[in-house]
DNA sequence: ACCTCTATAGTTAACGATTTCTATGCAAGC
DNA sequence: GCTTGCATAGAAATCGTTAACTATAGAGGT
């Protein structure tokens, strides 16, 4: 007789077997399809699977056979404009290669990094997808190294999404888009515009290697144009509007002399923007604007934002892809993609009478 | 001898027993520490648990003692402005009950969604958060209801963030927010400047639950202020930037006479306000605008929208509160959470002169 | 007729932990 | 001195599934 299944409790492949007069190895067979069984019993396990509402249990499955079919990522938090770009890459991807997804969020604590990556060790996650900016401090690139080892030794694989490559010999996959390019560009396109007096808004968080990278283009942009590297930078030390709406009023108040504000993000670049408009200045008559990521704000602000486009959905899935595909062996990957301007209305030529 | 692992296996109990001279369960029971162990042993333990860098097998635990810990969360996309807080608060949440946290996205597609909640079903996932506005078709309330049965026999628990609920016998757990209440205190809050002739952008898609109750809450302030539900609506077929933008534009076009636009979202209220803007119209000098949502680009247009505020990630951390701490047996769970208005720049007394 | 091969199905042992049950040694109580 | 009881540790069963062997019929070749 048909086993019957406590109530509560649900069925396995024995409850499932039972019904169909089969044994178990057959159950796990038709399901799997792996394995020739005539297609009569095929049918009668398929109505037993019907009737019982059977559904395999996926632990178990991790345990015997293939391993856990899981992706995780692990985000500073998931709310970040780009933040959250990066992660539906992630997860189109995982799905698109038939893994699920793990998602953890750390708000900037180290400490709590190194305990998710412990806990995506523990679930046997098949790659650990680390997003967000990284220090460049020696600390920090040991631990990362010690870690990939960790994970490879484990048959996983770390992946840093944004931040710098830890070494040839180390087992990790990176994934970076190219900041100092993009500053790069769109510095020349304000130098092309004119402008000879901009401020780089967003330096003062050293080590920071995002951006760096961005104070780094946006210096050998000056250097291109045989323009002397201005110096002249103001800090915003937290990456958010106010940051940016304070720094631009300390620049006014202090009557700093510039006509085009490069912001090292499109959030400070919003709040440089609200602060221009209470001084009166018009942009970009009075003052030039640009920013850097291109996040859907750049479009809702007023005017729309002439930034640096860097498609982070793609970062996500390019970085998902080649953890998952990558040559046995392989130790370390690194992938570097590219970004590009974006003109919209923020940035326009120099006035003609030096306003300040 | 102790056990030597095999290269590119990671150790398991067996290896740190054998390699401490002690039992598995000995070895089980030092990592959990719900056994008396002797001090010394526990100490030989933990040493062989360093040296072979020991973690746990997650996927072992789960199918041997209690479940996986572990919450399931599906949604639209990751990139929605709401959407993301509520994952956050949903993350959050499960991270404060020392879950983990799945995600996965539907991008819209009902069968995506049943397949999801099929695999699920499989992770053991102890609760399955839905979020995002269903539509209340009888032929959904059904599925769900067949949906949640099946949960619960497999101990799991459906959760719906901002959907209707389904019954009072079906075991579901529903968090929603007060939308009727909000787009009533709002619309009261325009009527109260004066304004009369007021449009609501977002009908249109009847049977969609958030905005049936916005639309009720609109309608509802009418009557209490014995003014004519206006049906003067303009259709915003998709709820983007796009469609308020279009149908701003046409309603000028068409010449209708109105003083303000309740957007049905904050979303929505971006897209009017480029078409009041290129229609040369001053926000809220001659058009009061509101919006719904309160998301963070509601403090980056210009100028700073008047809206109604919705804590998403409260309802996301509910959510998950409520689903693992309900009492045994407590069937259908009911939370409507409150939500309240937050006067910005965008909406104004009446003008004089009837300008339009 | 005999042997081999293939299609089909079952047995049994992993997988890596937890969780009863047992078992021992030693202190305390009578 | 003998039982009682607690602290400590191990053996074995269990969770649900897969994978490596075994086993049995017929089909087809010689």
């Amino acid at each position: 007789m048909a086993r019957q299944p406590a109530s509560g409790d649900r069925p396995t492949v024995k409850d499932v077997a039972a019904s169909s007069g089969v044994s178990a190895t057959t159950v796990s067979r038709v399901l799997a399809g792996n394995y020739p069984v005539s297609t009569a019993t095929r049918a009668r396990v398929m109505k037993a699977v019907r009737e019982l509402d059977y559904v395999i249990n996926a632990q178990a499955r991790a345990l015997g056979g293939g391993g856990t079919k899981t992706v995780a990522f692990i985000v500073h938090d998931l709310v970040g404009p780009s933040f959250a770009y990066v992660g539906q890459g992630v997860e189109q991807q995982a799905t698109a290669e038939g893994r699920l997804c793990l998602v953890c969020t750390t708000h900037g604590d180290p400490e709590r990094e190194l305990e998710l990556i412990e806990l995506m060790r523990e679930q046997q996650a098949e790659a650990v997808v680390l997003v967000g900016g990284g220090t460049n401090s020696r600390t920090y690139l040991e631990r990362m190294t010690q870690i990939a080892r960790a994970l490879d030794k484990s048959g996983s694989r770390l992946v840093l999404c944004g931040r710098p490559p830890l070494g040839p010999d180390v087992p990790a996959t990176v994934v970076e888009y190219d900041n100092e390019g993009g500053a790069y560009a769109i510095t020349s396109y304000l130098i092309s515009l004119g402008h000879r007096d901009i401020v780089f808004m967003g330096a003062g968080e050293p080590g920071h290697t995002t951006i760096d990278g961005r104070l780094r283009g946006f210096e050998r942009a000056h250097q291109a144009h045989q323009l002397s590297a201005p110096s002249q930078q103001a800090v915003a030390i937290t990456f958010d509007r106010q940051s940016g709406y304070r720094a631009t009023r300390d620049l006014l108040a202090a009557g700093r002399k510039f006509t085009a504000i490069f912001a090292a993000t499109d959030v400070v670049a919003s709040g440089v923007l609200v602060a221009l408009r209470e001084a009166g200045l018009r942009v970009p008559e009075d003052i030039s604007v640009v920013g850097y990521d291109d996040i859907p704000l750049a479009t809702d602000l007023t005017p729309m934002l002439t930034t640096v486009h860097v498609d982070y959905e793609e970062l996500g899935r390019t970085a998902v892809r080649h953890a998952l595909n990558r040559d046995r062996h392989a130790m370390s990957q690194h992938t570097v993609m590219g970004v590009h301007v974006v003109i919209r209305d923020s940035a326009g030529p120099l006035p003609k009478p030096a306003r300040r």
